[in-house]
DNA sequence: GTCTTCATTTGAAACGTTTCAGATGCCGTA
DNA sequence: TACGGCATCTGAAACGTTTCAAATGAAGAC
C-alpha cells in the first residue's frame, strides 16, 4: 500500500542498499544515481517509515517532556518553548501530563522508554511521598533525564530550575525594606523541594532583618486559584499587612478574596506571587511577582540533557538560573 | 544491552513465539507458561520495543494533533481534553503547534506520516492562500483526519466546530436588543472560514432586525492581544456602542484600551469577545463572550476520527457543536 | 497397542529500514 | 595481457516484534 524504499530502488533501477544511501545523502554513491532515486522518490512522495529506521539505528529522535500541567500558563509556555527548542534540534517532541499524579507520571515514563526516547525532562508532581522506581529504572537503562523548575529530594539527578530561595529571599526582604512586619506565606506541601527551598527564603530574609515569625504565619494548602481564593477569605479575618504566594495562581485567588472582602491592594495589603505568568501583568492591580525565565530554563535545560545523552557518566548537578523580581502595583 | 523478548524466552525456557503470545494475552496458552513468562518479565522489567511492534502490526498507536498554539488557554485546554481522551483510548499523543504557520502545518503532517500515525486532527492556521498539498496527500494516503474548531475552504473532509455564524448571531441580536446601533466588529481575514461565519452571524443579526451597517464597522486586524489594544485605541476615537471581537484576547487588548482611554465599560461601551477563555471571567470587567465547549468539541471530533479510522469511505461531513452565550459584566 | 483429538508450543517468515563486507566493472599501467 | 586501484553498487544480515502453519505430545477411545 505504503510507497517503501523497495518501491524507490526498483523504479529507480538499483538496489535498495544504494536508494537507500542515495536517500541518506551518505558519500560513494553517483551523482546521477542519486539524482535519479531522490526524483523517484519525489515522484512518489516517498516517506520513510521510522519504525523501521528507528529500530535498526536504534535511535528514535525522540525527547520525552513530562509536565505537570498545561493549563497552567507557565507549563504552556514551557512546553511550547521546549517544542521549539527540541524541533530545532532535530527532536521531536513527546509529551506527557500528569496533572500532578505520579501515577501519571509513571504511566509516562514507562510509555516513553516504549518509545525508545533518547533522553527525558521531568517536571515533578507536588505528590507527598512519590515513589520513585521508574526513575530508578530509568537510570539503571541509562536514560539520560533532566529534572526541570524543581526536583525530587532523594534522587542523584541533574536539575535545572531558578533559584527559587533567592527569589522568594529577595521579595520578603523587599516587603520587610517597605515597612511591612507581619507577612504570610502561602504555601504548599513543606515537604517538597519548590516549598521548602521558598520558605528558606522567607525565613532567612526575617533572620537576616533581625525579625521574628511565627509559624502561623505559613499556610500550606493546594497551591491553585480556588484554593488561593478559599485561603484569601481566612487571611482577610487574621489583617496581614502583606502575604506571599508561591505562585501567581494562588496569588490570584488570593486578590479575588480580598476584593470581595473589600480590603484594598496595596493599600490595606501587599500581596505578591511567583512566576509571572503572562496575565500577571494585564491583572488589576497588575501583580508584583518573581519571574521565571523560561526560555532560558528550557535552554540550560536542554543544554544539560544533550550532554548527558552524549556521556551519561557525569556527576548530577544543580543548575541555578536567577530569578528576577517584577514589582507592580499590588505591593 | 535492552532486555528484548528474546531474553524473556531464553529464561522462561520457551520459545520467542510463546513468550510473545503470553505477554500479549493471547488464547491457547497454558496458565503456568504465561504465569512464568509475565513473572520473568516483570523481573526484568521487560518493555516492549514500540519501534519493532509497530513495523509489524502497521499499528503505531499515535494520533497526531496539530493545533495552531498552545499559549492560548483555549487551546491549551483543548490540548490538555484530547490528551486525555486519547489515552483514555490507548492511543499516544503526537503534537504539533504551528503558531499559524502553514509550512510548520506541513512540516508536522510530513513527519506525522512518518511516524505512522493513525488519524490526524487538525486546527488549521489562519494563513491567507494556504497550500493545501499535504492535506491532499493525507487523502491519497487514506490517513484520516478531521478539522476542529474552523476548516480551510476548498477541502472535503470532516469538520467539528461550534455553529459560528449562530454564536455571533446571538450575540450581536443581543447587543440590538440592548439598544445599540454603533457596533463594530473586530475580525481577521474575511476570506477564513473562522471569521466569515462570524461575519454572516453579525450581517443575519442586523438584517433579522432591520437595521443597516457600513463596511467601516468592519475593522480587520490580527486577532491577537496586542493588535487588540491597538485597534482599541483606534476605535476609542470612533464612540461605538458596542465592540465585538472575533476572540477574547482581541477583547481584552480592546478592553484595555479603553480603560487606557478612560473610556468605561459597559456604561460607554459594550465589549464583547468570543471563546470564552478560563481568565475571562476573572478579568475586570468580567468579559461577555461565547462560549466554546471545548470537552465536547473534542469528544466529537475523536468520534468523528475514529469513525474514520474504521471505515474510510464515509461522505465527508461538518458537525456544528452549539455555543453559549456568557453574558457577564462587560455589556 | 494404535489412532484421534486437542491443547500447547514452535520455527520461520515478515515488517522496512540501515550497514558493511564483498562484488563488479572500468581505467590506467606495467 | 595481466593486474592493481578505484568508484560504485549490491546481497544479506540485523533490529525486536507478531503471526501462523505446522509440530509435539498427552489423553482418551477403540
Amino acid at each position: 500500500m505504503r510507497v517503501t524504499i523497495k518501491d524507490i530502488a526498483n523504479m529507480s533501477g538499483v538496489s535498495v542498499a544504494t536508494a537507500s544511501m542515495a536517500l541518506n545523502d551518505r558519500p560513494g554513491i553517483n551523482k546521477d544515481t542519486k539524482k535519479k532515486v531522490l526524483e523517484v522518490a519525489n515522484k512518489l512522495h516517498y516517506r520513510p517509515n521510522h519504525s523501521a529506521r528507528s529500530l535498526i539505528t536504534k535511535k528514535s529522535g525522540c525527547i520525552g517532556l513530562i509536565v505537570t500541567s498545561i493549563r497552567n500558563p507557565f507549563f504552556s509556555k514551557l512546553v511550547d518553548v521546549f517544542n521549539k527548542e527540541v524541533e530545532a534540534m532535530g527532536y521531536s517532541l513527546l509529551l506527557g501530563i500528569t496533572n500532578d499524579k505520579i501515577k501519571l507520571e509513571k504511566k509516562y515514563i514507562d510509555l516513553f522508554i516504549e518509545r525508545n526516547v533518547e533522553g527525558l525532562i521531568i517536571v515533578p508532581t507536588i505528590e507527598k511521598s512519590p515513589d520513585l522506581t521508574q526513575l530508578y529504572m530509568l537510570k539503571s537503562m541509562h536514560i539520560p533525564f533532566v529534572f526541570c523548575t524543581t526536583a525530587y529530594y532523594g534522587l542523584k539527578a541533574d536539575v535545572v530550575m531558578t533559584d527559587l530561595m533567592e527569589g522568594e529571599y529577595q521579595m520578603v526582604k523587599y516587603l520587610i525594606e517597605k515597612g511591612k512586619r507581619n507577612i504570610y506565606f502561602v504555601t504548599c506541601d513543606q515537604s517538597l523541594m519548590l516549598s521548602s527551598l521558598r520558605l528558606d527564603g522567607f525565613k532567612k530574609a526575617h533572620a537576616d532583618a533581625g525579625l521574628s515569625f511565627s509559624n502561623d504565619q505559613i499556610i500550606e494548602t493546594v497551591p491553585d486559584y480556588d484554593h488561593g481564593y478559599k485561603t484569601g477569605i481566612e487571611l482577610s479575618k487574621l489583617k496581614p499587612d502583606a502575604v506571599v504566594a508561591i505562585n501567581d495562581f494562588l496569588a490570584w485567588g488570593i486578590t479575588k478574596a480580598f476584593k470581595d472582602c473589600e480590603i484594598s491592594i496595596p493599600q490595606d495589603v501587599s500581596v505578591a506571587g511567583y512566576d509571572d505568568l503572562l496575565y500577571s501583568s494585564l491583572f488589576e492591580p497588575a501583580l508584583t511577582t518573581v519571574k521565571q525565565p523560561i526560555t532560558q530554563i528550557c535552554k540550560k535545560t536542554l543544554e544539560v540533557l544533550v550532554k548527558n545523552i552524549e556521556d551519561d557518566t557525569q556527576e548530577a548537578k544543580t543548575y541555578y538560573i536567577s530569578p528576577k523580581m517584577m514589582v507592580r502595583d499590588s505591593t
